[in-house]
DNA sequence: TTCTTTTATATCTGTACAGAAATTACATAC
DNA sequence: GTATGTAATTTCTGTACAGATATAAAAGAA
């Protein structure tokens, strides 16, 4: 064999660069427990590509109540307002049911304003809750954080937007996908 | 000089250890720049201390408010990062500017889609706003309470829906007419 | 004395590097 | 032909380690 064989007889091959590339950083002992948790989980890379904005951590406290009046306000033809009554509800109660297991998001972007999600939006996620059929449900595919709607059929996956404007995804088999959890409730600003 | 004197001449000297000890790890390239832009504003400790890698998970940690970073929370730049560190929200904090002036209603009829509100949605309405033109209040029309968009016009005021199905209502002199409050939030259920 | 500087430790920390992993080409068997 | 195994090549990755940093004792200065 000649010099120049053995020198080069396998262009082109070797391992493929990754598509993100790491560094090594030295952090705090806990913080990299919890990362690695969440590496496991695979849900590591969604950390950095939020296309929704920050996620707030709940704190249920403060027994702050307001007046809640139990009969209904037509937005509809203006009808008699007979029976009003006061009620009190605080925020927390009543939007959060399993405290644990409930965070917060921020909604960037159009594609669920048929069903009331607009940007800038606060989303109430609760992750006790299975992402069933019809769900609307936080997820995470190929790292990329979105809202959508969750429609199992019987042999794939669709993540359908409520805009006419925004395709539906199909999830393959090929797709790193994962669910955060269930929006149960959507506070729209009108300010 | 002895041995013994070289090799133990000053007990108990050196770098005291550090009370949060370090790991290094490898970790994707972006997620180490943001990591290390909160460690610049001094956030990076909040991050584990406030229970954040639950929060990526989906768990709400339970108010960890440590005075520690209360104080550092500091006039800074405000960014993101701010509401991160505290990790927790406080919803009643959060929608209720002013406590004693607010009360809640739920809607009915669908007149005001167009700007997210919907049958069912719980509004936050403020009475100590001034209801401006262009303000979603609630208003008593002849003593049926309704949510619409206030428009004031130089000789009239109108109630106008946000949903080309209904009309416009216009108040008259003859009407009687008062404002409730002005609409702050909808809370919009998904389940 | 008291303060400052030097010296000896002890621990921390960024990163270079050895070995692991991934990928292609080639060889060999059937 | 094609399936399987081996070698070559390239990049990735955990971690060991050299140098930086922090600390206390000892020495020196005032």
């Amino acid at each position: 064999m000649s010099q120049a064989e053995i020198r080069k007889r396998k262009p082109g091959a070797g391992r493929k660069p990754n598509p993100i590339p790491t560094k090594a950083i030295r952090l705090p002992l806990p913080l990299v427990q919890k990362l690695q948790e969440l590496q496991n989980c695979q849900k590591l890379d969604a950390l950095y590509r939020v296309d929704i904005g920050e996620i707030f951590a709940g704190k249920v406290s403060s027994a702050l109540r307001s007046p809640l009046f139990e009969s209904r306000v037509q937005a509809g033809f203006p009808s008699p307002a007979d029976e009003f009554s006061e009620g009190t509800l605080d925020l927390n109660d009543h939007l959060i049911r399993h405290k644990a297991a409930t965070f917060f998001v921020r909604v960037t972007g159009d594609s669920m304003k048929n069903v009331g999600i607009f940007p800038g939006d606060l989303l109430i996620v609760d992750r006790s809750l299975t992402p069933t059929n019809g769900k609307i449900v936080i997820a995470v595919l190929n790292g990329e954080m979105t809202v959508k709607r969750l429609e199992k059929e019987k042999n794939r996956v669709l993540l359908c937007a409520e805009n006419a404007d925004y395709p539906d995804i199909i999830v393959t088999e090929e797709d790193s996908f994962s669910t955060w959890g269930v929006v149960t409730n959507v506070i729209h600003s009108l300010i």
